[in-house]
DNA sequence: TACTGGACGTA
DNA sequence: CGTACGTCCAGTAG
């Protein structure tokens, strides 16, 4: 921070920086639904706001180029000669960038046939004699011979743009080994090929460092060039008009006429409309945030760490190693420094605990661990202290390794991960260092094979980790509102335990039964194959859309019906079309091969994810979903089958376990249904559901005005359609595909709904309605899903929006509620010390190990923690069964 | 070897 | 022109 009380003069070269940023974001992410490219914008934006942050200037501008003819390109036409043209993609961003900087009130200054460095030069000189601190921001390394007493460069590494280096003095010293000054003779001597300005050949930064030293300045090297011998001294006499050209184009100007002086340059409060409206239009959400943010000004106290050092960021603190009273001496002080709790990384190999890492806010410790210990005593205490609060990234994983290694942990207070998630769920920080860099703008260190000095103590990156987890952590607390906080803290964090016991935990499989699955299936899905290659004449790959289109669309002769982009689609969908318009044999047994091959490829997944204890233990990612439900993976255990008959014999392969009579399944009825009942507060749906009538027979007996006795099974089906459709945002089009009805059909369904449903139309409307003026939606128990295209003037992009807009707080609210059911589920179970486990989690469905004995309570325990997981205006249904496989109890 | 698109399993 | 996922395979780019 500054020592001085001088002010500070923040100038900036907006071209370089932006165009920075351009190279070093991708495009595909900063893309406007209309197609403006916006990384430039983006990266320069997020840079300053940074600078803004950490150095607090008082006055500051922004310098532009007017156009890349300059002095410089009139006294030498070939400066800057090589430069490809400037990418269309990038020239259309600066005068966006300008009117962003505009609507921000930060000064922008042009000036006609001088390059934006030489404004800064101007700006510098002035500043430096009105008594300024002076930070000068640029991607030109001409620029170093700005750098005096009160003038530092910030100069972009090669990390991108928002990490810049601070050249002082002592820096250029240091890294050149010359005065700021003589770094434009240098520069001359060797020349810079981006400014196409050749040096003298042979001579690098080295030589020329060399000989500034020994002759004081290039002119004097100059003139005495007949002394200097060698190949390198024959070179310099060739080309000594290099350096003597490169030396008049390099200097910058510093007594530019500009229409501003420092003074004119103080720092003023944004336009808060204009901002709103330019970061609308250039879909800038997070970045809005953080311009308003600033704009609060100071925002009590937050981010201490943030702004504690304007210096690079501060390299964490060596780890130390102690043991017995010193570790529990450490550990008593860290804890009182730190009452929101301390960084906490464990790091395993195989699933076991190599080193345990911790961290407070001054001080890290690494503990290699060993079992068995008596000198970590106090460790295993701190860990086991429920009270003692751990701050982590993904404690999932890190509880299973702990939990494998026989170490217990309680008190996790805090997950960068699942916090990050909760902040931005469509957001991709899923590491540890994503998440430094986004909330910290820090590099997490990485394990370097090639450090100078081998870090003798093992160099374990768990206590490093851990004290960048404890910094993040503050920074993503600072940052969640309090509802979302309440998500965290009791749903995320208390599910989290619950998922690690069930991955632990795992499901049985008889094995066998797959095997011989997978055996009967091969031997009909060859059958099939050869019936299908001698309906065509010749062999081909069933599994490949690409030779399966040459068939049917070439040699076949049909008329395809849905397109993709390589053609014609071959789903099972545009199958059945077709089999109606052009029947055909091989229609059908490709179809039937199809189902076949799928169900083998689904058996044969699940028996390479058998475990050496027989069972599948899968992954939940917690943060797997943009809603708040959870997905599995490795094998995903989410998706065996239940429709068809045949795929049940894959569900009947899950299995009670050794030891274990029964397995238990217990799943909600139409548990979206029922909370689109509450949201909406329809009272026909709400009636519904208390009347202990069939939803769909009911709904279907307003929808066609008969007696519920009378619904006949297919209007039961349209109605069931469009009930679930509905949540999904539906269309009249898409229930006559689905349905295989005629449009016109399909609307006077659609309206014949809406008419006894008023509530349900009226509600789904509001919901969209409302994100799109919140900027996002949330479930009743406050998960927010920020929805930023809903206002884009792309149609594409703006409908899939609004239909996630309208599905989000219903899946999402269920999928709260199992969270709870879970966690309530796993506490009772704990509390009466109960054998039975919890196994899967399917959305809406629990499956369980029932232990000898426990059945009825174990059924009493769920039904009612699932049930009164939440109280809607409509009763939660819950459906229990048991059997001794997942298929079985499911009746 | 790494990625994409098509297809399809679930809620 | 129905939300939310994960996985496989074929095909392609490297």
């Amino acid at each position: 921070m500054p020592e001085s009380s001088k002010p500070t003069l923040l100038v900036v070269d907006g071209h370089s920086l932006a165009f920075r940023a351009f190279y070093a974001l991708p495009v595909d992410s900063f893309t406007t639904s209309d197609g403006q490219h916006t990384n430039a914008i983006h990266g320069f934006l997020s840079m300053l706001l940074l600078l803004l942050q950490k150095e607090r200037p008082s006055h500051l501008a922004v310098a532009f180029d007017i156009s890349r003819f300059s002095f410089r390109t009139r006294e030498y036409p070939e400066y800057k000669g090589t430069r490809s043209e400037t990418p269309p993609e990038f020239k259309g961003q600066v005068p966006l960038l300008q009117e962003a900087l505009a609507a921000m009130n930060v000064p922008t200054v042009t000036k006609e046939d001088f390059e934006a460095d030489d404004i800064l030069a101007t700006l510098s000189v002035q500043g430096r004699e009105q008594g300024y601190e002076v930070l000068v921001v640029s991607g030109d390394r001409d620029s170093i011979q700005l750098v005096n007493e009160d003038v530092t460069l910030l100069y972009p590494s090669v990390r991108g743009v928002s990490e810049l280096t601070r050249y002082d003095v002592a820096k250029v010293n240091e890294r050149y080994g010359i005065e700021p000054y003589q770094y434009p003779e240098i520069a001359a001597l060797v020349g810079e090929t981006s400014d196409n300005l050749p040096g003298i050949d042979k001579v690098g930064e080295k030589t020329a460092v060399k000989w500034i030293k020994q002759y004081g300045s290039l002119e004097n090297l100059l003139e005495h060039r007949d002394e200097v011998k060698g190949v390198v001294g024959d070179k310099l006499r060739e080309q000594w008009e290099n350096a003597a050209r490169n030396r008049r184009l390099n200097r910058l100007h510093t007594d530019v006429e500009l229409p501003v002086a420092p003074g004119d340059l103080a720092r003023r409060p944004i336009d808060e409309e204009a901002v709103r409206a330019v970061f609308k239009r250039l879909e800038f959400r997070t970045l809005l945030d953080r311009v308003l943010k600033l704009e609060g000004g100071g925002v009590s106290g937050s981010a201490p760490e943030a702004e504690a050092d304007a210096d690079a960021a501060p390299p964490a603190p060596a780890p130390q190693q102690l043991l017995d009273e010193e570790l529990q001496g450490w550990l008593d002080r860290q804890r009182a420094a730190n009452p929101a709790g301390l960084g906490l990384q464990v790091e395993s190999m195989d699933g076991r605990v190599v080193s345990i890492g911790v961290a407070g806010t001054e001080e890290t410790l690494d503990l290699p661990w060993q079992p068995g210990r008596p000198d970590y005593a106090p460790l295993e205490r701190w860990l086991a202290d429920a009270e003692a609060p751990k701050l982590l990234h993904d404690a999932k994983t890190q509880l299973k390794a702990l939990t494998a290694s026989g170490l217990l942990l309680r008190g996790v207070a805090f997950d960068t991960l699942l916090a990050g998630w909760l902040l931005r769920p469509s957001g991709q920080e899923k590491t540890l260092a994503q998440v430094v860099d986004r909330y910290l703008q820090e590099r997490l260190p990485e394990a370097d094979p090639n450090q100078l000095v081998p870090d003798v103590a093992g160099g374990s990156p768990a206590p490093t980790h851990a004290w960048y987890v404890l910094r993040s952590a503050h920074v993503l607390r600072e940052g969640l509102d309090e509802r979302t906080l309440q998500v965290l803290v009791d749903l995320e964090l208390p599910v989290l335990e619950v998922l690690a016991r069930m991955e632990a935990n795992g499901v049985a499989i008889d094995a066998l039964a797959l095997d011989a699955l997978n055996t009967e299936l091969s031997t009909r899905i060859a059958e099939l194959a050869d019936e299908a290659y001698s309906i065509v004449g010749h062999e081909l790959n069933l599994g490949s859309p690409k030779q399966l289109q040459e068939v049917l669309f070439g040699e076949l002769g049909m008329k395809g019906t849905r397109r993709t982009k390589t053609g014609y689609s071959t789903d099972a969908d545009s199958l059945a079309d077709l089999q109606a318009t052009n029947p055909h044999p091989f229609l059908d047994v490709l179809l039937q091969h199809r189902d076949a091959s799928k169900l083998r490829q689904i058996i044969e997944t699940l028996q390479r994810g058998i475990a050496a204890d027989g069972r599948i233990h899968t992954t939940y990612v917690q943060t797997g979903t943009t809603t708040g439900r959870i997905s599995s993976n490795d094998p995903n255990l989410q998706n065996i089958p239940i429709r068809a008959e045949e795929g049940r014999r894959i569900r009947a392969a899950f299995v009670a376990g050794e030891g274990y009579p029964t397995l238990l399944t217990a799943d909600y009825s139409q548990i979206e249904m029922r909370i689109m009942a509450h949201l909406s507060e329809d009272a026909g749906l709400i009636e519904a559901f208390h009347s202990g009538e069939d939803l769909h027979r009911f709904v279907g007996s307003r929808v066609f005005g008969v007696e519920p006795a009378e619904v006949t099974p297919f209007m039961r089906t349209k109605v069931k359609a469009m009930s679930y459709g509905l949540a999904y945002g539906l269309s009249a089009f898409g229930l006559s595909q689905q349905l295989r009805i005629d449009r016109r059909e399909a609307e006077d369904l659609m309206q014949g709904y809406f008419e006894r449903f008023g509530g349900v139309r009226d509600y789904l409307r509001n919901v969209v309605e409302q994100a799109r003026v919140d900027g996002y939606t949330e479930t009743i128990f406050g998960r927010r899903r920020p929805f930023p295209d809903l206002n884009s003037p792309n149609r594409v992009l703006r409908g899939n929006a609004e239909r996630a807009a309208l599905n989000a707080p219903i899946q999402g609210t269920a999928a709260d509620i199992m969270k709870i059911a879970m966690i309530g589920v796993g506490r009772d179970m704990a509390e009466r010390e109960l054998r039975s486990r919890l196994l899967l989690q399917v959305h809406d469905e629990l499956v369980l190990e029932v232990a000898e004995g426990e059945q009825e309570v174990l059924e009493e325990i769920v039904e009612r923690r699932m049930r009164d997981a939440a109280t809607l205006r409509v009763p939660l249904e819950v459906q229990v069964g048991t059997g001794h496989d997942w298929d079985a109890a499911a009746h």
